[in-house]
DNA sequence: GAATGTAGTCAACTAGATTGACCATTATAG
DNA sequence: CTATAATGGTCAATCTAGTTGACTACATTC
């Protein structure tokens, strides 16, 4: 008996609040550490580049759901930062490699701790169990939705 | 035994797409239909004028978290499509109350449908209960970190 | 080897916000 | 009371992160 009333179509709602609330927590902490300003665009290519090698500029504007041109901006930030390179792609001559520098692993295993911080203390108020259906829950929600989960921010 | 291997940190990627998710397809309907590109700036706009009486636009900028001439320029929008009128306030010679016309009324009702369709579309997938839990785990975030949660899309 | 497709860049434009200046009205301090 | 400060709202200029479109260089396919 956990409902205590729930509006039908709330949910999204809550959903947006908490993701904006984690974002705002993260991204604070990232600025009082004197990071640039690092944007969750950023963020979702650090982690594109962690999952798979050979990440060409086209394929992390399919990733990030936006133009070729913007993906390639996005990647140009965190070249001039020091968080990717380039490389000449193996295969293809035309194409480029984007892959994270030794600053840039630091920097998602760093983010990592933080983003785990912010669920430990979601962990502690609603315990690991719930928060493990929660993870189960979603992910249904977005297996189910196809490929429509594009990470670029929302509007 | 739920778990299925979550990674630490991995919570917050998974809100995001789900409320990617959702938002996406709901604006998409919402432009099959053929509604002004409503974004979902004027959805929490919505909420707001719903839930309270005597809103002005400094009261939605704070609630939107965005600046009174960004709100003001929204509340614009919604007026010039008919969802919204700008009253004279009360008791405040300055102000202007931003009020929901019964078109934004019905809209509002119409928009909670299609939210709640979405919901119920997850509910089959992991039932009502789970549903619930859903709904108070993330209350739980929300009241934990404050005032935080302003509505603002993420970046 | 010619035609078509694809990765990337450059440039111009757009949308949605920001900052700053300002006016009118309200609230507060002497 | 009045003088001063604070507040709601608007206008204008600017910024930012994206877009579209045109183009080059290399790849693929026939």
């Amino acid at each position: 008996m956990t409902s205590s009333s729930r509006r039908r179509g709330e949910i999204p709602l809550l959903l947006a609040m908490v993701y904006r609330a984690m974002t705002d927590e993260l991204h604070e902490h990232l600025r009082t550490e004197g990071r640039e300003p690092l944007r969750p665009a950023h963020g979702y290519t650090f982690r594109l580049l962690t999952e798979r090698a050979d990440v060409t500029a086209v394929d992390l504007a399919d990733h990030l759901g936006v133009t070729k041109q913007a993906a390639s901006k996005i990647a140009t930030e965190l070249e001039t930062w020091g968080y990717l390179e380039r490389r000449p792609h193996p295969t293809d001559g035309r194409a480029r490699v984007l892959a994270l520098t030794a600053k840039g692993a630091d920097y998602v295993r760093h983010a990592d701790e933080l983003w785990a911080q912010l669920e430990d203390r979601w962990a502690a108020q609603i315990g690991t169990d719930r928060l493990d259906q929660l993870h189960h829950d979603l992910r249904a929600y977005v297996s189910a939705s196809g490929g429509r989960a594009a990470l670029r921010p929302v509007w």
